[in-house]
DNA sequence: AGTTGCGGGAAGC
DNA sequence: GCTTCCCGCAACT
């Protein structure tokens, strides 16, 4: 993962896993743009502690969301990591790009991909995908999982393709 | 159970 | 018409 941020292009190599899985670390969904050649993604922010809370290491509380909307809506109300926390996990959603998520768009073109972001990140990133998968098994299940606690639950595009183009 | 990409439909402009 | 978001589906892990 490099984390990119930033209105940023970057080109990779066809035989990057990161690139040909469209991974950048950041919590990024689907988005719909109804273009097949143009992969669109949306930044859904990060998980925080309610209380802000800090850890042994004076690190801050930091979690990926889910990327499928039920899952995300599950992990929010959980208590906060930090056994020293009454705290309870929220979302710090994405306004990085004019108010609104950041956007990731991914083009594969013969045997590169090619990589555009718009916006600037506005909150701390969230923990890697491997760290969240080991997070998920180890408290997914009856017995360890957390107790639930009280939850109620630009540029335009034409000109994007003409960057892209070429 | 969760991730990923596709696509229909609706809405704002 | 163009762009964006919402939501369900299917394939895969
Ligand atoms: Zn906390
Ligand atoms: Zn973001």
């Amino acid at each position: 993962m490099d984390w990119p941020d930033g209105h940023c292009k970057y080109v990779y190599h066809d035989d990057s896993e990161e690139a040909r899985r469209h991974n950048s670390g950041w919590a990024m969904r689907n988005t719909n743009n109804h273009n097949v050649n143009i992969l669109k993604k949306s930044c859904l922010g990060v998980l925080v502690c309610s209380l802000r809370c800090r850890m042994e290491e004076s690190a801050t509380v930091h979690l990926r969301p889910a990327i499928c909307d039920k899952a995300r809506k599950k992990q929010l109300g959980k208590s906060c990591p930090n056994p020293r926390c009454d705290g309870i996990l929220e979302l710090q959603p994405c306004r990085g790009h004019c108010g609104y998520p950041v956007t990731h768009f991914w083009r594969h073109v013969d045997g590169y991909v090619f990589f555009q972001a718009k916006g600037v990140h506005d909150h701390p990133r969230p923990e890697m995908k491997a760290s969240a998968e080991a997070r998920r098994h180890q408290f997914g299940t009856k017995e360890n999982r957390h107790p639930l606690v009280g939850h109620s639950a630009p540029l335009s595009m034409s000109i994007l393709i003409e960057l892209f183009s070429s």
